[in-house]
DNA sequence: TATGTTCGTGTACATATTACACATAGTAAA
DNA sequence: TTTACTATGTGTAATATGTACACGAACATA
């Protein structure tokens, strides 16, 4: 095992996403400091999945690390979605503590780059020595403390998640290999949160090539069993038309 | 006049586009160098405008700084397009001769964050102590030789504009006050490089009710004089319906 | 007065979006 | 074995949007 120096004053920050087929959820790590004589909780909140990079990485090299450790996979979608260097995003007392409590030489002053992951929730255990991790509800964040400005990185995240999804077709990230038009569906309306019609959306569907039907059926479910579906990345690179819409 | 003290590995570099009526262009500025002994050229190319952020601002505003000093405007439109913190981004026996020669106690690796700014041409006189600056068109880039990996960054920032003109009315920022109609499909025409059917332009424009007509008409030009338009921020605010195409 | 140039307009056709209701295939309970 | 329950899967008509296409009008200049 090498050991690798931090840049001090860099750091990556992972929002990563999730769908358990109802909601869209959000990984957080438990933060929680106690008082050493009086065991009284100071810190007791959350915050993102992040970490100082190394002298000797890339920054796509650092968030794929950061998720291994966490999650064990390293073929995650990852894609930055902004620099956070503000002047002030360390600034509540706790997130002082907290500092000074880890001290491990980080900068006073660190920028952050975003990085959003979509997961396959089926795929995952998760796991980070010393901590908890676990998913969040992507409408209970509003009313949770964060520390730093992970708030407002999550609202950016969710932003860009929302904006994206809607252009490229990387939902399907968030799904198994296979799954059905309805957890297809599912998935749209909570990125999105909104509700679309059954069949205006199946029709949609039925017009991206690159989501083929298989064979297989769902089995075991109390009613009529549905149709299993595939994304085929190779498929749609080759058909892609790369149209939007704001003007012709 | 304070003086502040810059953060070594962090850095701002500006991709600044401008439109001339008949093409997209980008400002670069000359990086030259010359033996001081024989005053052979050792390098002669050119680079984006950027420069270390200061220990005591934010992003944002070393990006505002950058540009006031290049443009002597502060009111400009401008965009995080990404960050670029690769290890081999100085790699090149140029660049590394260049970092030697301006030695100003900056790091090894820098990490850049890219802005993209949009600048109305019509408003701006060139500025740079020292340095050349000049606009050049951006399909000429191609073929020209640029610092570091300012190529990169720039083809980066290209990318960004032309999937945001698609989606949100900030080509505008390129035009001055007012503006014809057919300055607009041409400025549409020169960032996605492709024509559109002056007819159809014209219909989805009338839809826009934040592109509003003027009394004023153009005025001593050899054939039927155009109208002047003018772009409302405002009503585009209050208007805005907030679709975009991918799935329904 | 004629010429050159860009401006500004309408219509017909094809495509895409929306709104909406019911029979089907399976499990579970009676 | 029959019945109840539940989510799946399908079509059509009305409206809105996108596309292709040609010519007279208004000005400056010669």
């Amino acid at each position: 095992m090498i050991s690798h120096k931090i840049v001090p004053n860099i750091s990556v920050d992972c929002v990563v996403f999730g769908f358990d087929f109802q909601k869209l959820n959000v990984l957080l790590v438990e933060r929680e400091l106690k008082d050493e004589k009086n065991g009284k909780i100071l810190i007791s909140d959350h915050t993102l999945t992040g970490y100082h990079i190394f002298e000797d990485e890339d920054l796509d090299t650092a968030a794929v690390r950061i998720l291994k450790g966490l999650t064990g996979l390293d073929n995650i979608f990852l894609e930055q979605f902004g620099a956070f260097g503000q002047l002030d995003r360390v600034s509540s007392p706790k997130d002082m503590l907290w500092l000074k409590y880890i001290n491990k030489g980080f900068a006073e002053r660190i920028l952050t780059v975003g990085y959003l992951a979509l997961i396959d929730n089926t795929k995952v255990t998760l796991r980070l020595k010393d901590r908890n991790v676990s998913w969040f509800p992507v409408s209970d964040i509003e009313h949770m403390e964060l520390a730093f400005d992970h708030k407002f990185l999550f609202y950016k995240a969710l932003e860009a998640l929302q904006r994206k999804v809607k252009v490229e077709p990387i939902a399907f990230e968030l799904l198994p290999d296979y799954f059905t038009i309805s957890q297809l569906q599912k998935l749209y309306e909570a990125l999105l949160g909104k509700s679309f019609d059954k069949r205006n959306f199946r029709k949609k569907v039925a017009q991206m090539h690159y989501v083929i039907p298989l064979k297989k059926k769902q089995q075991g479910v109390a009613h009529k069993p549905a149709q299993y579906y595939l994304f085929s990345r190779e498929v749609y690179d080759r058909t892609r038309k790369g149209r939007i819409s704001f003007i012709i």
